[in-house]
DNA sequence: GCAATGACGCTCT
DNA sequence: CAGAGCGCCATTG
């Protein structure tokens, strides 16, 4: 079936090497696997995924910071938000979570410290 | 092959 | 900050 199926891997690819504790977005992942504005396709790709596969998929939300899901009242919205809660991600009373403090970038060489997250960290923190 | 749908993004209100 | 409208393209009926 297929050439897609490139596509598809790099998706997956780009969402496993997603680190724990951080989130991502459809649009950021679609760029870095190399389709640029197709955040949808994105969406179709882990849609297309199963139960006990490899890819983090639940540390992939849409550009609010929100569960997207079909539902969230889905088993696999409910999965979700609760693997983030348990990588320390919090996750907001309408499934939403702040991509200013868990929203991964690719930064390739972060030695900087912290250039992300300019302010408004610390605060809270259950 | 065409029509409708969708785990989305962005802009305006 | 929240809601509604329009655009993007692949998968499915």
């Amino acid at each position: 079936m297929s050439r897609a199926a490139t596509a598809y891997d790099r998706i997956y690819a780009v969402v496993r090497r997603v680190p724990p504790g951080k989130v991502t977005t459809y649009g950021a992942v679609a760029r870095l696997a190399g389709l640029p504005g197709r955040a949808r396709q994105v969406g179709y790709a882990l849609a297309a995924l199963r139960d006990g596969t490899s890819v983090p998929w639940h540390r992939v939300v849409n550009a609010q910071g929100k569960l997207s899901l079909v539902r969230a009242g889905s088993p696999s919205g409910i999965t979700q938000r609760l693997r983030l809660t348990r990588e320390d991600v919090r996750v907001d009373a309408g499934d939403r979570v702040s991509l200013a403090r868990y929203g991964w970038k690719l930064e390739s060489r972060s030695s900087r410290g912290d250039a992300r997250v300019p302010t408004a960290n610390r605060a809270s923190r259950a």
